[in-house]
DNA sequence: CGCCAACTTGATGGCTGTCAAGTCAGGTGG
DNA sequence: CCACCTGACTTGACAGCCATCAAGTTGGCG
């Protein structure tokens, strides 16, 4: 359908839960009807954050969770010095915010690297529905739950692996997602930059561009600037795999 | 009281949640009174684990969270290869097995460090308690945040910390919370080997054992074995914020 | 066209890993 | 009781990976 015809009440009217494309993605798993009919009274509000602007601040207080509807984010910790810990990268469908609910304050930023939409989900609001809808409640345990087993992922890129291991094991975590979410899974443009990826996985940006070479050089990945295509999946994962030491 | 005194019922009578002198360190905080008795309903087995013993390993099915009501255990991650990954060291109060909810299957394991007891938490019931008490639904999500949270502060260690300033880190955290159990705040024993303390903080043992060494020449610590004794905390407080680079 | 941020690439250095030898503490068995 | 053994730890010498410093390139944008 040519553009001039896209009836322009699709993208202005509110989007509810129960008719979101994300479904599966988000915190909809497993609902009845008339459960999804009450997730349409819980978020009610979506906000628009612009490309390189916080969604939240650490220290900011909590009352929220947030589900991307479109846009990319990175969470990150700030040091006094200025030092940046990149504590990863959202990408549509995820929650963000869950770090807050312990102390009732944000503990991380949260940036957008690309203009994005997040639906608002008050959590006091969040907490009461859980506890008349079980398989609400249940689905964000584990959401949460798999939060930590994340989290538990990236110690083990920081703790143990090498420069081309991390950088490999985070291509391949993007592919995956980017897959999951219907795009191509060999083929995707990079949200944050060289010094956002290596923040990230313990490197200085020179490293993680030294490592995009030589995976350029041996054929895995063709680079060029933000554009990265995987040309030898097998290839990466035999980087994980294959330990000298 | 002399040993031979002490009424046997003591130590051997199961000792409820309500009764727990642990309180506030574990899941029982801001409850009332009755509903303390109804969690005495929920966690209503121990079990003990042994030193060197698993409390559960990864790839188990999951079915229960536990509290930690005596001894001291680690997590870890194992790689194919042989490598590990401790993600966490946990003590009295604290929470182990939030990374199995996810999936249903637990995501590392937990072997006790010394010999050790921890109350059964059936997930399945604690969820269904968690939607009528609404203070434990809401603390529970306290809990798993605050794992969060303390994750991304390893993020943070592994990341952009030097082999000190993780040393000193990791130090002045045990420190703090064994003061919150009513020890010492300056005096513990570590249960862990030097090349556990390593696994967590992304060091070799030989690196731990020489940062151990440093701390002591400049008089920051003393260490006798497992044994450690903090004699300057600003002097280890300020390794973490003075930062060269 | 010019500026700037992001990126690439090279040269050098340092922190930490690796390898090795030796010490220490605890436990076992003769 | 003591010799022995083993695992944990310490310390030294050396090496390698990645950080640092530096210079140059590219692409986007006013």
């Amino acid at each position: 359908m040519p553009a001039h015809l896209v009836p322009l009440a699709v993208s202005t009217l509110p989007e509810s839960c129960s008719q979101c494309s994300l479904g599966e993605l988000c915190l909809p798993v497993g609902l009845s009807n008339n459960e999804l009919s009450q997730l349409d009274q819980l978020v009610t509000v979506r906000r628009r954050v612009l490309r390189g602007q916080h969604l939240y601040r650490g220290d900011d207080p909590f009352e929220a969770i947030y589900a991307i509807k479109t846009g990319f984010f990175k969470t990150d910790v700030l040091l006094e010095d200025g030092r940046e810990q990149v504590t990863g990268f959202q990408m549509a469908g995820e929650i963000l915010g869950l770090d807050g609910i312990g102390t009732e304050k944000h503990t991380c930023n949260a940036v957008a690297l690309e203009d994005s939409e997040v639906c608002v989900i008050p959590f006091h609001d969040l907490e009461n529905y859980s506890r008349e809808i079980g398989a609400l409640q249940h689905h964000f345990h584990k959401v949460m739950s798999r939060e930590i087993v994340r989290d538990h992922g990236v110690m083990m890129l920081l703790g143990i692996m090498r420069a081309e291991e991390r950088l490999a094991a985070f291509l391949l975590n993007l592919s995956q997602r980017s897959m999951a979410r219907g795009y191509s899974a060999t083929e995707f443009n990079l949200r944050m930059t060289r010094n956002e990826i290596g923040s990230y996985l313990g490197l200085k940006l020179e490293t993680v561009s030294r490592a995009f070479s030589r995976f350029q050089d041996e054929g895995l990945i063709a680079v060029n600037q933000k554009h990265i295509q995987i040309l030898n999946v097998a290839g990466l994962k035999k980087l994980l795999s294959e330990r000298r030491t």
